[in-house]
RNA sequence: GGAGGGGUGGGUGAGUGGUUAAAGCCACCAGACUGUAAAUCUGGCGUCCGGAAGGGCUUCGUAGGUUCGAAUCCUACCCCCUCCA
């Protein structure tokens, strides 16, 4: 029982299709809950479940740190470990080689880490990267990639495409000769920056590995989102047709929509947990923020379209309570809910796809919602301003 | 009745002659968050004018006083706390 894609439906680029890996199934486009630390963050897997997650992500680099790789593999490995039963991807670490600033090193071997725990010093290379992700034992595992950060030289975002290509190579050999070829899929990841030749080329050299996968990496890391889309958008159609196509580190509801618009199958991202820690809530108008004193006496759900169980069972009112008193319920309420509103969203994606409709969908999801983008404060910046008379 | 300690901005609490509109923390207000070093971070927070730079005014229990200059020193008063009787 391996790793395998089945492509459904595609309504213009957006696609509905399916996954199969050795821990079930899960239906596409997919949003993968983040839970880097093998949980989470606040929520039992049940209750991941239960929101409508299929597939969760963990961090190999994290649990390479604390607990261990060993020590993952002592309980059975990682879905025995953190008792989730359902398929788990683990990323390899390359985006800590782009947030961890000062504690890390590149070079052609690997990165070379300073441990942010105890400062002790490790390396990863491509093949250590892969090595961990098998013994971790998720399903689907990621190369090595080089992630870099927005605004930096052209010359400095090739060299660390051409890397990133080198690594790929070398992780797809490393997975190739290992025993868990046909239990682990591997997928390999595009770099190239905001540059379009770049974006390219490095779609070209990765869909030459015969991954089970191809992802797009290195978006969201600073770039407009117009540009995001437009990357997205270029690689997407580069990509071999009959392989998942997976959008890492994107995740926002609008981005969702676009990027399934845009021939993307899989996304991961912090966004929906990390933003409800800090009292954002997602609605079909948009974000909203529980901690405003404007919700101190609302009787109703925050969401009166969502049924999960936050919505169902309390009041905005006692939601803002519980953030102003720092009750950590407060936090797993709207990290359910707000995975809950993606998950919900999806399914709505995919249905459309299904039924022709998507761009019809698409269109009704931007007559509600309004992002808290950068041109939408500027625009309320100068109403207030002139409404001052200023 | 006796001995001692203390009253500082919404709260707490530094500060004992000038660089103090007054540290830090909390609360409050605003903003950020996209392959999680995040239940985190950033900014504001006496008041008035200003978009800002900046400037004006009023503050450290109350009232006087000393001094070029006081939250800081002196005097009186008011209030609070601890211990002894």
């Amino acid at each position: 029982m391996g790793f395998s894609f089945r492509l459904d439906h595609t309504d213009g680029l957006a696609r509905a299709g399916e996954l199969a890996t050795p821990h079930g199934n899960a239906r596409t486009p997919a949003f993968m809950p983040v839970g880097t630390q093998a949980t989470v963050k606040g929520l039992t897997p049940e209750e991941v479940a239960g929101t409508g997650a299929q597939v969760v992500l963990c961090n190999a680099y994290h649990l390479y740190l604390r607990p261990g790789v060993d020590a993952v593999a002592r309980f059975g490995g990682l879905h025995s470990f953190m008792h989730w039963n359902g398929p788990i991807l683990t990323d390899s670490g390359g985006f800590q080689v782009f947030s961890m600033g000062a504690l890390r090193k590149v070079d052609e071997d690997g990165v070379r880490f300073r441990s942010h725990i105890d400062g002790s010093e490790h390396r990863i290379g491509p093949r250590e990267a892969v090595s961990n992700q098998q013994r971790l034992g998720a399903d689907i595992i990621m190369c090595l990639d080089q992630c870099i950060a927005h605004g930096v030289s052209k010359d400095a975002v090739r060299s660390a495409m051409d890397r990133t290509h080198r690594w790929a190579a070398q992780c797809y050999q490393a997975h190739l000769r290992s025993a868990n070829f046909d239990s682990q899929a591997l997928f390999g990841i595009v770099q190239g920056g905001a540059f379009t030749d770049l974006r390219e080329e490095s779609a070209k050299r990765i869909s030459d590995i015969p991954f089970h996968g191809y992802a797009i990496g290195g978006l969201a890391v600073g770039e407009s989102k117009q540009q995001m889309y437009d990357i997205t958008r270029q690689v997407a159609a580069l990509l071999p047709q009959d392989k998942p196509r997976y959008l890492m580190g994107v995740g926002s509801p609008e981005d969702l929509v676009e990027c399934v618009a845009r021939g993307v199958d899989m996304f991961d991202c912090v966004l929906p947990t990390r933003v409800a820690r800090n009292g954002a809530i997602f609605t079909r108008h948009g974000r909203v923020d529980i901690t405003k004193r404007s919700f101190a006496d609302v009787d109703g759900p925050v969401d009166p379209e969502c049924d999960c169980y936050g919505c169902c069972n309390f009041s905005a009112g006692y939601l803002w309570h519980l953030f102003r008193a720092k009750e950590m319920l407060g936090l797993r309420l709207a990290s359910t809910h707000n995975l809950r509103y993606l998950f919900r969203l999806m399914g709505k994606i995919r249905e459309a796809i299904v039924e022709n409709r998507f761009e019809s969908f698409r269109r009704e999801f931007w007559e509600y919602y309004r992002p808290t983008d950068e041109a939408t404060r500027q625009q309320q910046k100068e109403k207030w301003l002139k409404a001052r008379g200023g």
